[in-house]
DNA sequence: CGTCCTGTTATCGG
DNA sequence: GCCGATAACAGGAC
């Protein structure tokens, strides 16, 4: 589920729930998802608000009492906001219960995924080498980061989360597709324009993508994503959708419409 | 039963 | 050091 316009839709989830709420009640149904030590944890949280939210690449962060806390949520994560206790989600990680009685869950079906307090916030991102957020980051320095992935494979590069975040399998074969690149592709034989597009194409594609989530719509009618499976034809060219290997992750991609 | 999977990390070989 | 490939982490869906 979560690549960036599906985490940014959590956080926007967050903000009119959450913030400004005392939390009452801080429950751990899983203690391997956290990485901070449980009693630290429930300690730093209990009767503490949280103040406001911000978002990079697929993290969260949660300010509250001069800390962070971090949300990421591994391939499966979701959250989900409840006012009746026997309304628990399923695979539940953590719980924080807030005055106003609401409950506020962080799920992840597989055990990928973490939660931790922070305590900074600039320090934290440059030691787990979080890259600039894929909506934010400018055509410069996207420039600069292509020239330093030169030797990556282009799908390789949109999905290195040190050079910029956000972007994940699914979405990395959108961008590809609709930028008409081969996923496989050397950035170094990318020509200025196609960097150029790629950087557009980004944004315009993790921005449509979350307003059709935040809508309940589906995606737009030009995107690829319902069209990764090698049983499915181009929706450009009809051509059969070819499906390659990058790192133990699966590329699907139009042969035709995809020059290598 | 076997296969698949939206993420990350460690490790090995080139 | 950089890159790519792979396994590992888990467990539900099909």
């Amino acid at each position: 589920m979560p690549e960036l316009p599906e985490v940014e839709s959590f956080r926007r989830k967050i903000d009119p729930q959450a913030l400004g709420s005392p939390i009452i009640d801080v429950v751990i149904k899983e203690e391997n998802f956290l990485e901070t030590p449980k009693d630290e944890f429930k300690k730093s949280l209990l009767n503490k608000e949280f103040e406001s939210t911000r978002r990079r690449g697929k993290n969260i962060f949660i300010k509250f009492n001069m800390k962070y806390l971090l949300l990421h949520f591994g391939m499966s994560g979701d959250v989900q906001f409840y006012k009746n206790k026997r309304k628990e989600p399923k695979y539940s990680k953590v719980i924080f219960k807030f005055k106003q009685n609401t409950f506020l869950s962080i799920i992840s079906i597989r055990k990928f995924g973490k939660v931790q307090l922070i305590e900074d916030y600039e320090k934290f991102i440059k030691k787990m080498k979080i890259g600039p957020d894929a909506l934010e980051i400018t055509l410069d320095e996207f420039k600069t980061i292509m020239e330093q992935k030169k030797r990556s494979f282009a799908k390789t590069a949109l999905m290195d989360q040190s050079a910029l975040s956000g972007i994940g399998n699914l979405y990395s074969d959108e961008v590809l597709f609709q930028s008409r690149i081969f996923p496989k592709t050397k950035i170094s034989a990318l020509n200025e324009g196609q960097i150029e597009e790629l950087h557009i194409n980004i944004k315009d594609i993790l921005t449509r993508a979350l307003t059709s989530i935040l809508t309940h719509d589906d995606y737009p009618n030009d995107f690829f994503i319902p069209y990764r499976s090698i049983d499915k034809k181009c929706p450009v060219c009809k051509s059969k959708i070819q499906r390659l290997k990058i790192s133990s992750r699966h590329s699907f991609y139009c042969s035709t419409c995809q020059s290598k």
